[in-house]
DNA sequence: TGTACATCAGTGAACGCGCGTTCACTGATGTAC
DNA sequence: TGTACATCAGTGAACGCGCGTTCACTGATGTAC
C-alpha cells in the first residue's frame, strides 16, 4: 500500500493542512494531538513528519490556512451587491455575530479562535508571523466593505476598530454560551454597529 | 514539618488560588501543570488534593479569583474623581489599552486571558459559570464609570459594547506583539473611543 | 514499449517526558482528660 | 495547667495515560536502460 503517487502525496498534505486549520480553531493549538489530527485526516500519525517539520511548523501553516479559509468565506456575501456598499458590510457584521459563527469555531474566523494561543507563543515565532500577516489581509478585506468615499487611512482605522469590536463580542459570546449573556452580546453589538460605519 | 496550623492551611489555600489565578491567565488553563503551579506557590504537588477536588475545581475558583483581582484593580483609579464622571472612564480605557496591560497577562483582565479556554469547556461546567458570573460583575463595574444621567439599560448596553471593543483590541494587540500592528491597534482604539461614551 | 531497480510515502511500534491523580508515610497540631 | 494521643496538612514516590517525535519496515511509484 505505501509509496503514493506525487499527486496523492500533495493531496494528503492539503488534507492534513485543512484538517489542522479546522481542529486547531476548534480545540486550540495545544488541545489536539498529532495522532488524533492525522487520524481525522484519514492517515496514521507516523507519516506526519514526511509532510511537516514539526507541530510548530504545522501550527504556523495551519494559521495561514485558517485566515485564507475565513477570508474566502467572508468575501463571498459582500461581492454580490456593489451598488450599495453598506450592504456587504451589514451582511458581514450579521454573519460574524451570528449564532452559527459563535457555535462553529472550526469553520469561523481565525482571530477569536487562535489569538489567545498565538499570544502565548514566543515573539518572532512562525505562527506569530503567520497570524500578523493574516490580520493585515483581514483588515484590507474588511476595508473593501466600507463606503468608498473615504481615505485609505480612514478605511484602515475603521476596519481595525470594527474587527476589534467583532472579535471581542464573539469571544465573550463563545465563553458565555449557554448563558443569556451570550445571545445578548451578539444582538446588542450588531444593533449598536448598524449606524456607526455609515457616517 | 507536616501538619500545619489551621490559619497556615487557609493561608496556603489562598496562596495556591492567587498563584493559579495568575498562572492560568499567563499560560492558559492547560498551559501550566499542577506540579509547577504548586511549586510556584512554595509547596509540593502532593498536597494539592487536600485543598481542591480536582484541577477543574481549581480552574473554576481561580477564574472567579481572576475577575475579583482585575475588578479590584480597575475599580481603584475611577474612585478618585467622582466630580467628573468621564475621568474614571477615560482612565479605565487608557489603563486597559496600555502596553503594561498588554504585556502583563498574569495580572490583567480575566476576559482576554481566559475566554478562549473557557469557550472550549463544556456548557454548564463550573469554570463557565464562574466566567459568566465574573462577566456580569465586570459589566456592572464598567457601568458605574459611565455618566450618571442615563437609564440602567442604556448603561448596561454601553458597558457591554465598550468591554467587547476593549477585549477585542487587547486580544489582537497581544497576538501581534512584536509587530507594528500591536501598538497601532491600542492607540487607534483608544483614540476612537475618546468621544463615544460622552454623548 | 518493456524490464529491473532505486526511491520514498505511509505504517505501526517504540522512545522519553510531563501530565493529573493516588497513596503510604511523617510529625506538629489540636483535643480529651 | 499539664499530659497522652488522635488527627490531618504536607511530602515525595508511584500510577496510567497521552503527548511529540523517531525509526525499521513495506511495497507501489518513478526512473534508468
Amino acid at each position: 500500500m505505501p509509496r503514493m503517487s506525487r499527486e496523492q502525496t500533495e493531496l494528503h498534505r492539503q488534507i492534513i493542512l485543512d484538517t489542522a486549520a479546522r481542529l486547531f480553531r476548534e480545540h486550540g493549538l495545544h488541545g489536539i494531538g498529532l495522532a488524533d489530527l492525522m487520524g481525522q485526516a484519514g492517515l496514521t500519525h507516523g507519516g506526519f513528519y514526511g509532510h511537516f517539520e514539526s507541530k510548530h511548523d504545522l501550527c504556523a501553516q495551519a494559521c495561514t490556512r485558517s485566515f485564507e479559509q475565513s477570508l474566502a468565506y467572508w468575501s463571498l456575501p459582500g461581492r454580490g451587491d456593489q451598488t450599495d456598499p453598506g450592504t456587504g458590510l451589514k451582511r458581514f457584521i450579521h454573519a460574524y455575530l451570528s449564532r452559527r459563527h459563535r457555535d462553529g469555531h472550526g469553520s469561523g474566523c481565525a482571530v477569536p479562535a487562535l489569538a489567545a494561543d498565538v499570544a502565548r507563543e514566543p515573539v518572532g515565532s512562525p505562527v506569530r508571523l503567520a497570524f500578523a500577516s493574516g490580520m493585515r489581509r483581514l483588515i484590507d478585506m474588511v476595508g473593501t466593505l466600507l463606503p468608498a468615499n473615504r481615505s485609505a487611512r480612514h478605511k484602515r482605522e475603521q476596519s481595525l476598530l470594527l474587527i476589534a469590536t467583532l472579535v471581542g463580542a464573539i469571544t465573550i459570546a463563545r465563553a458565555t454560551q449557554g448563558d443569556a449573556l451570550s445571545d445578548e452580546v451578539l444582538e446588542l453589538v450588531e444593533r449598536s454597529m448598524a449606524g456607526w460605519f455609515e457616517r
